[in-house]
DNA sequence: GTCTATAGAAGGATAGAC
DNA sequence: GTCTATCCTTCTATAGAC
């Protein structure tokens, strides 16, 4: 592979993040991705052979950044509480440079779910879930947290910082008649968040 | 209009519900809407004209839906705990039996911010926050809420209500491995979500 | 590797018969 | 009001020259 070949798959690879993540799959153009990159369609094709193969590959790489996020915490050597806070300004952070993203994932894996599947696959829970117990064991008895009670406190963690994102569209509309700035909002979220599920959290 | 017009106009429209929030405006296909509703693609244009006339249509329809569900906790002779657990209560009822409507609305409005602009400049933010003021006055300083703060929290509640549903494929992944059920965890999460939010609020 | 030109299929929309 | 047949545009994908 070339020098002006990497320069021009990686150009291709942009342009698609681009258009795919601002119109979705079904609603993209190969010709738009074309014009984006400054090249021709056929180029499209010679270097990903389909639309379909284009997507997934800017599909993959996107989920895998996404879900790469939520690693940190689980290595950090950080208290629960340090743990909680270093996710939401992590993951708010992240997002606000990449606003995007989760409307993309969110609507791509409902329209198809097995696509998300096969990164899925590779998340082992249940371990996880044993390494928060040794790295927090007796800080853990300050908290109402328990392994059935893991995947709601996961997912509202999750919904308080993704949701904003997704939902920015109707935020913005009742923002406006408030005078708040979304990104004001947000850079309010990463401390409200932590604040908030600590104290939801604690016995 | 005959009794015979508003049977094929309904069944067009269930159909076009149907397609649409499967498969996003730009996914769904005229001759899919057609196969579902048992007719012709050309009596589509004959009821609805185009294809973006017949989405309007449904598009608003679940829109005012989703956002009438929000109002009662205005109406409601309940403390602020007791609105809380309601709305949970009725919300994410009111999702589990349509469950798709999270996703599509996200990603439709997403895909065009404009159209939700006019049904939400009908809504009154700093009326409702009176409101809420006059009707639990005393009960406000038992918890951190403020005029301020109202956003946060407001967006944090939808957020642990909607999300679940908005991301059902990846928690469906996740959750396939620990043996937990979707609806199971849906149904626990009406008490669990309310008793979270509660407590993350309270002084 | 990159382009122009075009094939081939799909999908929205309409004409016209009944 | 409903159907069949078809038009016409759009879009993905490929052929072939350079």
């Amino acid at each position: 592979m070339t020098e002006n070949d990497k320069q021009t798959e990686e150009k291709i690879f942009e342009a698609a993040t681009e258009v795919f993540t601002e119109r979705g799959m079904d609603g993209a153009r190969m010709q738009d991705i074309a014009d984006h990159a400054g090249i021709n369609k056929a180029l499209l094709h010679y270097y990903y052979r389909t639309k379909d193969h284009l997507f997934n590959a800017v599909f993959e790489k996107i989920a895998g950044q996404m879900f790469k996020k939520f690693a940190p915490v689980f290595d950090e050597k950080l208290s629960l509480e340090e743990k909680i806070r270093f996710f939401f300004k992590e993951h708010i952070t992240f997002l606000q440079k990449n606003p995007r993203l989760p409307g993309f994932l969110l609507n791509e894996i409902n329209r198809n779910p097995g696509r998300i599947k096969k990164l899925i696959q590779q998340i082992d829970v249940n371990k996880l879930w044993l390494i928060l117990e040794a790295q927090h064991k007796d800080e853990l008895k300050k908290y109402n947290i328990t392994k059935e009670t893991m995947p709601q406190l996961m997912s509202s963690i999750a919904a308080i910082s993704v949701f904003p994102f997704a939902a920015r569209g109707i935020l913005e509309g009742i923002f406006e008649k408030m005078n708040i700035n979304f990104n004001d909002y947000m850079e309010e979220r990463k401390g409200y968040a932590a604040d908030f599920v600590i104290k939801a959290i604690k016995k």
